[in-house]
DNA sequence: CTAATTATCTACTAATTTTATAGACAATAA
DNA sequence: TTATTGTCTATAAAATTAGTAGATAATTAG
């Protein structure tokens, strides 16, 4: 499940993956924006800050910007910062994985094994899509690009 | 997320899948059998009783069994019955769709756009594996049964 | 230096969801 | 008729999510 945060978090990031290069934008701007509570979106941004994918600046004519290209930046690791690991479940998970209480034996489990699956089906989308394929989306859907309008 | 409501009726559901042909199970015998709250189940397997996969009877020697083969009954089934739809975000879900209140235009929204693919890829493993799949992907792994014995 | 601006940090609260539990009721078999 | 087993309603504790309040720190402009 996505929660709030994540969603935020990934509009946030793509709101300034579309600034022009060496531009900064406000928090306050991209929650105006973006309909995001403005206190939640401070410690979202600074979530992802944190996980080195933001850099900021502060005082007057500061904000925050990317820390490295929209292309190298994947879905998955946003995400990751946001919510923790994708796996719907923490046996099945790779980079925190955790036994359950009740389980007999993790090998012959069956909901590990299906839930595995799941993992790597969900870890397949969102570390192969970046950032930029987000905004690249965007712009390709948006009315004046569309294709018919070529 | 898959929570403990949904893990535990897949449990439940695989473990009635290994009964002989016509046999029944208890809450009770199935609730000691992995570690699950027997009235916690009681509630889970009501609900898949609910959904046609499962059939009931009452009184001494009564209990619960698949109400279909488990080849028929389908791992997204059981999960779309206990937790709802498969989708990380209603937006991006087919069986109950429903639009952020904070999104502006649900046709470019990023998040909307990489979510539904999760959602494929997501549905791409749940509902092609059955419950079946899973009693024979358990057996296989089982040690007597390991490759190593043959 | 001062004042305005903007990010940072800590602490707290409200709402929602998850995870159950209690106990009465209904059907069935021996 | 009694013991057994599923069914149903109501409730509550715990955990998570979603936010808010308010002080602090850094920076810029004047």
């Amino acid at each position: 499940m996505l929660t709030n945060k994540g969603k935020y978090g990934l509009k946030a990031i793509v709101h300034l993956a579309r600034l022009e290069a060496g531009e900064t934008a406000q928090v306050a701007n991209v929650a105006q924006r973006n309909n995001i509570p403005k206190k939640f979106l401070d410690a979202i941004l600074l979530d992802l800050r944190n996980a080195g994918m933001l850099r900021s600046k502060k005082g007057p004519g500061g904000g925050y910007a990317l820390a490295k290209p929209a292309r190298a930046i994947k879905v998955g690791a946003v995400i990751r910062a946001l919510e923790g690991p994708i796996a719907p479940i923490a046996c099945a998970s790779r980079s925190a994985f955790r036994a359950c209480e009740d389980c007999g034996d993790i090998d012959t489990c069956p909901v590990r094994s299906v839930m595995s699956d799941v993992r790597d089906a969900i870890a397949g989308i969102v570390d192969n899509t970046t950032v930029d394929d987000l905004v690249q989306r965007s712009i390709a859907r948006e009315p004046l690009h569309a294709d018919y309008a070529i």
